[in-house]
DNA sequence: GATGAATGAGTCTTCATTCAT
DNA sequence: AATGAATGAAGACTCATTCAT
């Protein structure tokens, strides 16, 4: 895609924002959030610092709102496959959930920032635009867990969706260590603390639902 | 408690460092991370900076020494607990677990850092000493789980106590918002993602103990 | 000369950064290595340390910078004076070398102490350069010494440059002393000790000119 | 030798005043002036910092009496070759001041150093010892430079001791480079800038006698 | 005399953000 | 709209020196 020069009707400073939402995306890949500076971002843009500032009031600004891009993408991937006809089982719909973060590493990853990033200088309005799509999200993917397993409710679906979405959370922090950790689990003995995020998160997800029947 | 102005002996200096501990968890509960400086930690413990560098080599040790502290605090609290007599049931281990979260936000909170603290200037012997610290907890408090509760195993509480370290994480990130936040929260709409951590944690934390027993 | 608030084309930028330089020798004047800091630079140009390392990577860099402008700024002078026309003569020849040293005491401080800051946070490539400046210029130099000397091969000549430059720096060092060796030089039977730099540079060019001529 | 814990005597200060000198000697040999540390310094001693100050008052104290000691050790050197019978020849005289340099490299990257040390925190009173050290060998060697060579004068002949000292201080700029000019002067195009002290003392000594001689 | 903990001024450097062009 | 030079506030860390023990 050609990046114009300047962006002078609303729709090439939508495709703008969006690259430039794209090059922070890949600096996000490649380092980490300490390292996520402006400068970085602009950069892989093939644009200069005081043009991010065009699109995006702040650095946590432009962090939100990939944040914002890859939660819906998660869930657009999440909702197709519970749309998705056939049977359905607890494990069917566990692997719905869990099997649509193959591959959006880069997704959980930024999970874990989320709570440091906003705060810092996130306005109320972008606050509360991110919010009502996470909650947007939460209650439409609930909605259809509903209908795929009938002993949820809407409360308990929504309550299930926000466990796994902490638990995807928590367990990120504890598997995409940084590099001295990785040498430290290295070892024999640290082998019991080194496990796979969607393993953890099938297992758990799997045991949430299972006591959630139960309850029922 | 008296500080001597200058830490002679190994008794004074394990003070002093405490103490320099103790003005760390100050500035922590009083700011963010991205606040936390070793000038405003220095300030609050009444020293210098580069007293504070005497007793820690750069920033993020001290980060994790206190972490290192509140996470074998709260472990020792959760074993003792544990190891209390009567009858035991799944939800009087939740209660243990989750009870002992009750006075320790600044712990919760400093779960949420972890990852990013470790990325930098984190010495492989103290990320190993860290990660040994919190294993021997893991495995220490797995083993009193086993004890309480005969459907688990040696391997299923190993588990379980992960997990749910990794939600308590997760719902940190999620309860312990920035200010912004918790204004976007006081909307009605929002009432559904504004949650208790550890209401959540112990919801959670039952289930998951369900879907074992069931499972076994 | 009028700096624009803000360097937009190369030129303006070229200009900047001569200013820097500028101050940088001012403050050089002024103070010792050990007190040339960043700020005192900054301050000087009347810009924020910021700006400085806009220009210039690190402190190192900088100073290397100058050093660069002083050594093509005195063979610019010797070459000038070899280039003109008459009689030549050892004598003429010794002029035109330590003559140009009149007026130029900032670069013999400088080049003592070259070796020092070389130690320290200097890329390859700026190191590359300088000596390949510093090549250059002794070699040009030697050109014209054999062109006004015949009894000079383009070896001996080099190496006369070489020695001379070295001669120079040494001196230096006897010559420049600090506030304190002045005092003590004060004493008569330090007088002996106390000399000129030019006077005793033109000595030893002369008798090295006188050996070289011998030797031939 | 053994040191003792406690200096009592004014021997026992010596000697323990000797050792830190070895020490400084040590740590000199091994890094460069600005990592040239007073920790460094105790520590090698096998002392603490504060013990240092017991007998230096400063930092610049300290390095002013190691470049005595190097200083004395360097012309007893050249002293006692000058003062072996047999026929003398300038070259045997060049030999003799010149050959005391092997082994002694760390004198002559010491000179290098002088000007910028003396600049700070040097006493009065040590810079005179200094320097009336200084005089008194450059007097001592100068004197039997005369009863070797009959062109010389004690003029000269000082004259040449002074030259020979900054010459060899200025080579030593140019021949102990930082890591950094090591790889710089490994290209082809550097040879030529790349040469030995040694030699091009030797060299340099050669032409300055050839020169006096002529002129006297 | 020896210790070594404490000091604190000072350094380089980074980076989000602004604003003249 | 885009640029990118300039800002400036802050931060981590060092080290010579002092002084209580």
């Amino acid at each position: 895609m050609v990046i114009k020069q300047r962006a002078r009707n609303d729709e090439d400073k939508l495709e703008r924002r969006q690259a430039i939402l794209d090059a922070g995306l890949d600096v996000w890949n490649e380092t980490s959030y300490a390292d996520f500076t402006m400068s970085a971002v602009a950069e892989r843009a093939g644009i200069v610092k005081g043009t991010v500032y065009l699109y995006f009031e702040t650095k946590e600004q432009l962090f939100l709102a990939l944040i914002d891009d890859m939660l819906a993408d998660y869930f657009d991937a999440v909702d197709a496959r519970l749309e998705e006809g056939g049977r359905w089982s607890k494990s069917r719909v566990v692997e719905a959930l869990i099997g649509a973060l193959e591959g959006r590493e880069a997704f959980t990853r930024l999970l874990t920032t989320l709570g440091s990033i906003c705060e810092h200088n996130v306005s109320y309005e972008h606050a509360l635009v991110f919010k009502r799509l996470m909650l947007d999200r939460f209650t439409r993917t609930a909605a259809l867990l509903v209908k795929r397993l009938p002993f949820l409710t809407v409360e308990t679906a929504m309550r299930f969706v926000t466990h796994i979405s902490a638990m995807v959370t928590g367990l990120a922090h504890m598997t995409y260590p940084a590099p001295v950790m990785e040498k430290v689990f290295e070892l024999p003995e640290m082998a019991v603390l080194k496990f796979d995020l969607k393993t953890e998160a099938r297992a758990a997800a799997q045991a949430l639902l299972d006591g959630l029947e139960q309850e029922s």
